[in-house]
DNA sequence: AAAACGTGGAT
DNA sequence: TATCCAAGTTT
């Protein structure tokens, strides 16, 4: 089955049509011997996990400028860590990131092992950021699934199992087609093809190297592949922020714990998301309900937040959170969601003083 | 094994 | 506005 489908036909499109990325080594230079630095392909992978290259980019470039090797990252503070990730979401990946960074300093001698088996052992790599790795990173010859590769084993080959049931056989036709030669290559060639020609939408099939092989084109379902099971709906979740602002300038923020939803972020106190009437503000004031609710979509439920505001005196004690200084906060450090909610509360500020 | 886990851009 | 989607992992 596999003879019909050209790997060789793949890697010469790769060579005239690579993405030009900050963390990659293109083909030409791969061919004259260079290869990525390791940590570099680790980061960038970590980072791409259900992540636009878009969104990606500006991470990467200032993690690497923060920390250029993994020993850099492994000494780094965790709230410098977290708030330089914020933004980027699903946070859990950044508290891994800095386990790994310190796993391979303390236990591999600052060096990532060079095996994918290894590579699954470390926290926060999976089956495919594993095998990205050994492929990018180390030329082996192992075979990496992500979305694009489902998608296109799903077309090249007319699987209309929905996901994730296919991901078995996805598995098997992607390992068939992995090639012996430039594994890095080949690895970021089949993702390259899913990203920027047999796109989810609208697939270039025209100018498809695959083209003539595949079996989705030849029965017209291109655009249906592949399926995917149906997903469930969000409710809606309700709950109240609390933003204090003291008379020196100092916010009054939280760290959240160390597991769960935003797990290790800053943030502002609150209830719990669950609506509940018996909520407690973190500090006694004259808090002010700005009549304005902050609206954020997670990954399985929607929310809105009233925000509540209030000024404070130099000796105001909360019974939650610390004031942190303007020169030890950064807007920036904050996840979205609690950026949109200091974004409104900075606002009624602003509005009370003029 | 199903659910938890973020966000921004495109349609 | 609502939905889909993006280089998935963990529990």
């Amino acid at each position: 089955m596999s003879e019909a489908v050209d790997t060789q036909a793949l890697l010469d499109w790769y060579d005239d049509h690579a993405r030009e990325l900050p963390w990659r080594v293109g083909p030409r230079d791969r061919a004259a011997g260079w290869r990525p630095d390791p940590y570099r392909v680790w980061l960038s992978e970590v980072m791409l996990q259900q992540t636009t290259v878009a969104a990606v980019r500006g991470y990467f470039e200032r993690f690497t400028a923060l920390w250029p090797t993994v020993a850099d990252l492994a000494a780094a503070e965790d709230a410098r860590v977290m708030g330089e990730w914020a933004g980027l979401g699903y946070y859990a990946r950044a508290r891994n990131l800095l386990k790994c960074a310190r796993a391979v300093v303390a236990g591999h001698g600052g060096r990532f092992p060079d095996t994918r088996d290894g590579l699954m052992a470390l926290p926060g790599i999976g089956p495919y950021t594993a095998a990205a790795i050994a492929a990018i990173a180390f030329d082996r010859p192992e075979a990496v699934v992500d979305g694009n590769v489902e998608r296109v084993m799903a077309r090249l080959w007319d699987i209309r199992t929905p996901l994730p049931a296919a991901k078995p056989e996805i598995g098997a036709a992607a390992a068939r087609l992995t090639h012996d030669a430039r594994p890095g290559d080949y690895a970021q060639a089949v993702m390259d093809l899913g990203a920027t020609v047999c796109t989810p939408r609208a697939p270039a099939c025209g100018i498809c190297p695959w083209m003539e092989a595949c079996a989705g084109r030849a029965a017209g379902v291109v655009a249906e592949l592949p399926a995917k099971a149906p997903k469930k709906a969000r409710p809606l979740r309700l709950g109240h922020a609390y933003v204090a602002r003291r008379s020196d300038g100092a916010w009054l923020l939280e760290r959240r714990a160390g597991r769960g939803l935003l797990g290790g972020m800053l943030g502002w106190p609150g209830s719990d998301w669950d609506d509940a009437p018996d909520h407690a503000p973190p500090l006694e004031a004259g808090w002010r309900d700005i009549g304005a609710e902050a609206r954020h979509t997670f990954t399985h439920f929607h929310l809105r937040l009233r925000v509540h505001v209030a000024e404070v005196g130099p000796d105001a004690a909360p019974a939650r959170g610390e004031f942190l200084s303007p020169a030890a906060f950064r807007p920036s450090d904050l996840p979205t969601v609690m950026r949109k909610v200091f974004d409104l509360a900075r606002g009624a500020f602003d509005t009370d003083m003029s």
